[in-house]
DNA sequence: AAGGTTGTTGGGAACGTTCCCAAAAATATT
DNA sequence: AATATTTTTGGGAACGTTCCCAACAACCTT
């Protein structure tokens, strides 16, 4: 079949013993001519490493898996592909699975990595127990924004001080009455909550109280995007911006301010939350806080293979978010 | 370490053989109270098979490879959605690779299948020679549009009825002049020339010749989009809807549109190709030609199932991309 | 009841590595 | 020159499966 290293260890006249040594560079103790002969008759035979077996022998596969909700999300996919880019740098190959946030699927994904003797697992599963997740035989890095300490590393971002800062700019912008569109839904590691908690903490750090018919939660899609604007156009006094759950919802509202007699930014600013592609490609052009996307990917994946590689690593690694400046918040007076 | 096929014979009092018969079940020739007993020890003991040892054992390790330029793209995202579901549905697992189309990444990519003895490739790699793809020990299929027939299955979207189509549903809207952006850059797998050659066709088959003038060559990027809706809108006898190489490329127009006094489809009708998620998005929402990506991934996985069993398949499969009537094109007189 | 047939079973080798251990070769020490 | 030390080497077992082959049991035949 293939060309094994007992043909590279017969092609270069020494064992098998030390031909594995040298090609496996564990090598101290095997002369420089062996060296260079193994080298050398393992290139001219094509030799090719076959990973099943030293995964086998040494358990230790060189493999992670990563479970994500949708790889069709462009969060997930930039995300997947910063963990990407460095476990290949490393020599790490990446496997792929969509969990379409269904925990059953989850669960089946972990028996996949169990099975494939995976060295890691990356995963973003708000719905496994931790219980489940602990007693996994390989290490685990948790992508989300989880508050409650866990026995393994999570990476996201800092949304308490991504909500500040959107709030701060949106404030030292001139605007006075913001309003905010949350998640609804279960409630999940507590997301909402703390994003509810960041805005009234920043109004009570410039000595306001919280308007909470500025507040409102739904789910965040494009839907009730257009809904919202509909809601908010009808409004006797309505708020001079508006900071959304994320980018789909500032998109609908975009779309639906075009029939309304409600223009962005002159009668509303609107500011998003993500950079999903399109957030740049409507017009106006969405002014949103971005998410580090990659960056979180990459996170992960160092973590992972320090993890692997028997380091110990930070509990919880919160990355910033950066406010990207477009079109649609306007100073006011 | 982990619970072997040594325990769970052990526990139902049976050899590893039987025990191995009943769990790859290969089984008849084995007595049903063995099966039982074997199932029951096994779920019992949480018993997940070594794939690695069955993999060195078998040479066959229900794993496959997807090499695609960039994951970060919606469209290569959606092909790599759609292999994925059908590949975990059949129960093989899916390694991901990026190769940001570079000839270099690409070849090392198939070195890692070959050393995780991937039971099959899909890939798109218009930079790797046929010659290298024939020798590998395991079947690949092909994404994309190649036009010359190759040794493995291709499947792609049927680029020629794509264009034809948009083309007789401008026509049919009215439009008679229709200008047209193709892609510029190296001429790869004859992408352009076929886009072309549906154009002229067309034209030829309305019994009417093609105005060179109308026809544009230039990468397809958003920039590019900006830089010919200012191009378009100086033209004197400017054409009454254009036909774009892709969605971003069509965004990007509509962008400068609303500074330039140009307005769509008012003075300009303007259809996409992709369907991108932006193109939902902006306003007016974009007209397009959305290729199958979801089922490209899907059918390239079935037909890479079947090749890994053993039986034939259609050298090329060419699946219709079908029209996304929005906002963008109008009706003419 | 002896032989033949079918159905079930278990032992052992194999897949391609790595790694332990002991042997051999090279070098250093007295 | 003999011994001690270090360096380099190869044989064989092991990782967890599958699968071939032979052995055994059970059931039919006649």
């Amino acid at each position: 079949m293939s060309v094994t290293i007992i043909d590279v260890a017969k092609a270069s006249g020494v064992s098998k013993s030390t031909a594995s040594r040298v090609l496996s560079n564990t090598a101290y103790g095997v002369s420089e001519k062996a060296k260079r002969d193994v080298l050398e008759a393992a290139r001219a035979l094509g030799y090719i490493k076959n990973t099943l077996a030293t995964g086998l022998r040494t358990s230790h596969t060189h493999t992670v898996l990563l479970i994500i909700p949708d790889i069709t999300n462009s969060f997930w996919a930039e995300v997947a592909r910063g963990a990407q880019d460095v476990f290949d740098q490393k020599g790490y190959s990446l496997f792929l699975a969509n969990s379409d946030w269904q925990a059953d699927r989850e669960k089946r994904y972990l028996e996949v990595a169990i099975a494939n003797k995976v060295d890691a697992v990356l995963l973003n599963a708000p719905d496994i127990g931790q219980i489940q997740l602990d007693s996994l035989p390989f290490p685990i890095v948790e992508l989300g924004d989880k508050l409650v300490d866990v026995a393994h590393p999570v990476v996201g971002t800092d949304t308490r001080k991504a909500i500040s800062e959107a709030m701060e700019y949106l404030w030292s912008m001139g605007h006075r009455r913001i309003g905010m569109i949350l998640p609804s839904g279960p409630e999940i590691e507590g997301v909402t909550s703390i994003r509810y908690k960041a805005y009234e903490e920043f109004f009570r750090s410039k000595g306001q109280d919280v308007d909470k018919s500025l507040i409102c939660k739904t789910p965040l899609t494009l839907e009730s995007g257009r809904l919202q604007a509909h809601r908010i156009a009808a409004l006797p006094d309505r708020p001079s911006a508006l900071l959304t759950g994320n980018d789909l919802v500032a998109v609908g509202f975009l779309q639906a301010c075009s029939q309304l007699h409600l223009k962005v930014p002159e009668d509303i600013s609107l500011m998003g939350m993500d950079d999903i592609p399109a957030a740049s490609m409507v017009s106006p052009r969405l002014t949103t806080v971005a998410k580090p996307q990659r960056e979180i990917g990459k996170t992960a994946a160092h973590i992972a293979i320090d993890l692997i590689e028997g380091m110990t690593s930070p509990a919880k690694t919160l990355l910033e978010a950066n406010i990207i400046e477009r079109e649609t918040v306007r100073r006011v007076l």
